[in-house]
DNA sequence: ATATCATACTTGTTTAAACAAGTCAAGCTT
DNA sequence: AAGCTTGACTTGTTTAAACAAGTATGATAT
């Protein structure tokens, strides 16, 4: 539930750009329009705007309008965009999902794992590694740790469903930031004994690390792809 | 050469913690203290913050102040980040580039074309093939389809040395937005003929589309990146 | 000693206003 | 007809102000 005005406004547009109630190449109401159909501020509206333009759904043309610049995306494979969960990836794909545990200990970050990952040395983590099924199959498989300080009494029941869910309703942690690194990889022997690789030796792998609303990282994950069904999307705006 | 205050504080910031001034996880100067700092308003400072937040740089703390998340990174690999030529990402990685064309011809768009790029049909197109080296070796096959009426009277010699270059300071087009998809495959015969591939038989794909200052998409590009010289970078923040 | 409260910080949201600068078309001048 | 000017739009930058809300600390009351 959005609470404040801009994030009200910007929901709304993006929902109208993405029913094609704004076309591609269109100009959006300009701002001043915007400004009296929302009934607040120019500056609320153009915050909201400047989000949409952050997301490669519009672009400000100086003297001339706001232009939508977003297309709808053929989903032939499956699109990884903003920071979401697995279930939330999966129902946007509109995919069947499952999750198997394949591994849960406890585990303490020692120089290797601290370099490898960024957590402190002594840092106290969960290791969970878990392979994810779309419509049956086995393609991706997730090795994630997280920080017990931020987050407790994680259980094996708790992986299997979703770990988001029980990080934002359950203890009210927020995720705010998302470092990323896409890579593509050899597949390992782990990856061979748990993956329907078919005649891949291949995948793609996102590496991240996630901050909550302290600042902390408290999750380090990888997640290895069958690259047939993966596809990471961005948008960048040039900075002068 | 940045213009604006906003962009001035939001240059100098990075800077300071590019160079560790401000160290990981310290807090930066309040926002009134950069106020005063700066001789601006807080608004401004704000949107200095703002972007550099959405970099990955900083994370604001409701009440307690401005956190950096930034972390060098160690650069093993040919690093993306966010727009720039290849020149450039070169330059940034500390490698010696090279660049030859092994295709340049005219194009016009035909409906496979069309679907594929997200060109207009009938659009007349420049259609450049060009081989990457780095530090000597064949890494990269780059596949460009430029729109001939926003970048007019390309020729082989602009393509063999810089053509955003080109773009950005003869023809004074201007980069603004660019949508990027990171996938993985399997090489194809041209990836064959002119990479150096090692044993490798897959190959980290970005296809991207560019738009310029008035919103129009001008360029469709696939650049092909043998794996282990190939890391993409992103930091999404988490959107209510 | 512990709990509570006040308060002085911090960032977050919103408004209103002014001026700069790019676009475009109508109308005027040549 | 061609070129220029004007004016009414558009977005871009910056300021100033007010209030909301989260954080931390020290003083106070129990």
């Amino acid at each position: 539930m959005p609470k404040s005005k801009f994030e009200i406004i910007y929901k709304e547009l993006k929902q109208k750009i993405e029913s094609l109630e704004y076309d591609y190449q269109e100009l959006l109401p300009s701002e001043n329009t915007l400004t009296v159909q929302y009934q607040c501020s120019r500056n609320t509206v153009r915050r909201a705007l400047s989000n949409l333009s952050e997301d490669g759904y519009v672009q400000s043309l100086h003297g001339k309008g706001v232009r939508v610049i977003y297309q709808p995306i053929e989903q032939a494979t499956f699109t990884i965009g903003g920071i979401e969960s697995f279930r939330e990836s999966a129902l946007r794909n509109q995919k069947v999902s499952n999750t198997k545990v394949i591994q849960f200990t406890d585990l303490i970050a020692d120089a290797r794992i601290s370099a490898r990952t960024g957590f402190a040395i002594g840092s106290e983590l969960y290791y969970v590694q878990r392979v994810r099924y779309l419509d049956g199959k086995a393609l991706i498989l997730d090795i994630n740790m997280f920080l017990k300080s931020v987050v407790p009494a994680l259980t094996i029941e708790i992986a299997e469903s979703s770990i988001y869910d029980y990080l934002e309703n359950t203890l009210g942690v927020q995720i705010i930031t998302s470092k990323r690194k896409v890579t593509a990889e050899h597949t390992s022997p782990l990856d061979e004994k748990y993956l329907d690789l078919k005649d891949y030796n291949f995948l793609s792998v996102i590496t991240s690390q996630t901050y909550n609303s302290k600042g902390v990282m408290f999750e380090f994950t990888q997640s290895r792809h069958r690259p047939d069904y993966f596809c990471f999307q961005d948008t960048a705006t040039r900075k002068r």
